[in-house]
RNA sequence: GGUCCGGUAGCUCAGUUGGAUAGAGCAUCAGCCUUCUAAGCUGAGGGUCAUUGGUUCGAAUCCAAUCCGGAUCACCA
């Protein structure tokens, strides 16, 4: 139990001995004590007043005397400023902390709660390569899935490959129109920008042929659908229905170079899955569903034999399920696909990392499930995550403003490089140790730039003012476990009966603030919001760089001072390493 | 128009679910390497928490209205 957690319960508890009623923890509130006054958490007595009909004053004093007396190895002082009753918790209990958590890799992390959840993330495309976009949403699904493993969460990693339709048959038409054969190997392109290439030119294509319309008087609308190219695209993806031997070899072909291009790009980022869906096995899912609401008159149908349900007693509008020929809709594959990860695993809860553009479309799959009176209805979660934009604007893959996911990757790389040969501390690293330290801290910084803000705000990125290595960023936490791993290399570590110990005040802060990961774990857990970790990390390593630059472990005081500063600094190392690692991003020994 | 999301320092963001004098990073300015890694540390300046009203011991936080920005409301996915 957290010691802010541990201070709740004692506090229910003396309130009820003190003053004969029973409390809960919701009857008041704990938090940390600001650092400008004395003691380490605080019991904010306000609320209490009402009720018990007494002054704060009062009710502290009587509060603060019981907790000390009764629980003497955790409270040892206390003092009342105003309804804020300060508590400090005595030294024994931090040096019990560090002594048996000093070296523990796990700490802060929970034990198997037996809940299964699956985390979908990624979803690309097989028509473009990754951009950032999909970076922030790969980043943050797998970090998410990390988190809820660490808080004793049975976790799936899931995938859907949105592998059919239309716009992959743009990628393909226009192949065919202008490749003349060429592949990624006889061009030497990875074959997720191979294809990526095509989609642009299908693009280009399309917009002149409309344009040609228009000039020979035909209307807008109309030219878009008679354009020859989209023409050719439609009939594509009727033969590719149909199952024309040609279409689909070719589809095959196409979207294998696009998987290599995505392992190589799924490799570099570090992200991985455990089950993979295809679109071009779940697009005809979910119409049993559908038919089965027919029955029960969730659905109805519309004269012309389309199925729809009516959802505006929920403030939304009417939605098609089925088109008129019978063929499903996207949220129709999406019922059908829930259906059948709970049919597979059993999860008890499935999160979707999707971009808040399709809050309405998850919206209105959950209540279509809801009213299916499907089991798993309630544990769909949608975490929506805000849109990357450049200065610019958004990103649009079809006008080719995006910024490639392979190529910002390496441009940090590049950019760790060039910093690294500035500050030439690792001269003895070797070739392949220099290419590793580069990728460590390029992606890193990547990865915590997209990762540090809350998931639900939309960010820009400026490409001119690229990602820095200064401030709240990865290689200010990576530089900082690196000066530890320095520090601990240097310096053996003491074996002294550290009993009688007590703290400097950044001693202290530094120990009060690992006591909090594991708290800050089950938060982010709770909000799925990997944001937390970023932020409690960084401020980790903040306070260690504070008490690094005041006080010497090589040279501490005595012998105790040296072994409390060893062990603080390798639970700092751990908790930082730990931490680090639920974003996906590594530390290195030296940098 | 309906629904949803956002608006906090020049910029990028936190703000422990209603608590103490609203905090970080960047940028600016002033100090600090003979001492365990200066990708660092210490300090300074910088705020009408979009606006107005309400709820109460107490509001950046909750409620209502308004303003600004964005997303969405397809027989596309």
């Amino acid at each position: 139990m957290s010691i802010a957690a541990s201070l709740q319960k004692s506090t229910t508890e003396s309130l009820k001995a003190l003053f004969g009623q029973p409390f809960t923890e919701k009857d008041f509130q704990v938090s940390q004590t600001k650092p400008e006054f004395e003691g380490d958490y605080t019991v904010v007595m306000f609320s209490l007043v009402k009720s018990l009909k007494l002054s704060a004053e009062v009710i502290g004093n009587q509060l603060g005397v019981h907790l000390v007396e009764n629980y003497p190895h955790l409270f040892s002082a206390y003092n009342i400023i105003k309804g804020f009753l300060n508590v400090t918790v005595t030294d024994n209990y931090w040096l019990a902390l560090l002594e048996k958590n000093y070296d523990d890799i796990c700490f802060g992390k929970q034990p198997l709660n037996g809940k299964k959840v699956m985390v979908e993330y990624s979803s690309p495309n097989t028509n473009k390569p990754l951009h950032l976009g999909h970076l922030r949403n790969n980043f943050l699904g797998w970090s998410v899935a990390e988190i809820l493993k660490a808080n004793g969460n049975s976790v799936l990693k899931s995938c859907i490959v949105n592998d059919r339709g239309i716009h992959i048959c743009k990628s393909m038409i226009a192949w065919q129109m202008f490749a003349n054969h060429a592949t990624p190997q006889s061009t030497h392109t990875k074959g997720d920008h191979f294809v990526g290439e095509y989609y642009v030119k299908f693009n280009n294509e399309y917009k002149k042929e409309v344009a040609a319309l228009i000039a020979e008087g035909m209307d807008e609308k109309e030219a878009e659908k008679e354009a020859p190219i989209m023409r050719a695209t439609q009939q594509m993806l009727q033969d590719w229905e149909a199952g024309k031997p040609e279409v689909i070899e070719l589809w095959k072909t196409m979207n294998s170079w696009v998987y290599d291009g995505f392992d190589i790009t799924y490799k570099t980022i570090g992200s991985d899955f455990d089950k993979i869906y295809y679109e071009s096995n779940t697009y005809l899912l979910g119409k049993d569903i559908v038919r089965q609401g027919l029955d029960k008159n969730v659905f109805f149908k519309k004269p012309d034999g389309s199925v729809w349900i009516d959802l505006t007693s929920d403030g939304l509008d009417e939605k098609l399920v089925l088109r008129k020929d019978g063929t499903s809709v996207y949220i129709t594959q999406d019922i059908g696909l829930a259906q059948q990860k709970y049919d597979e695993y059993k999860i008890d809860q499935s999160i979707h990392v999707i971009g808040d553009e399709q809050n309405y479309h998850m919206k209105v799959l959950q209540l279509i499930c809801k009213r299916m009176g499907l089991p798993y209805a309630d544990d769909i979660h949608h975490l929506s995550y805000g849109m990357v934009e450049l200065p610019t604007g958004k990103m649009k893959s079809r006008e080719g403003t995006v910024v490639d996911a392979d190529d910002i990757v390496s441009e940090m790389e590049k950019e760790a490089m060039v910093k690294t040969a500035e500050l030439g501390k690792v001269k003895e690293f070797t070739k392949s140790e220099l290419t590793d330290l580069y990728h460590v801290i390029g992606l890193g910084a990547l990865k915590f730039f997209l990762v540090r803000i809350e998931p639900k705000k939309k960010m820009i990125f400026n490409p001119e003012e690229s990602i820095d290595f200064h401030g709240f960023t990865a290689a200010f936490i990576q530089y900082n476990y690196a000066r530890i791993q320095s520090v601990l290399r240097k310096n053996e570590m003491l074996k002294v009966n550290l009993e009688a110990g007590s703290f400097l005040p950044l001693e202290k802060e530094l120990v009060v603030s690992l006591e909090r990961y594991g708290a800050v774990i089950s938060q982010a857990a709770e909000e799925l919001n990997p944001s937390l970790i970023a932020i409690y990390i960084f401020n980790v390593a903040k306070t260690f760089s504070s008490f690094f630059a005041e006080h010497s472990i090589a040279k501490a005081e005595t012998a105790e001072k040296k072994q409390l500063r060893w062990q603080l600094a390798n639970m700092t190392a751990n908790v930082i390493k730990s931490g680090m690692a639920l974003l996906g991003i590594d530390v290195p020994g030296r940098m």
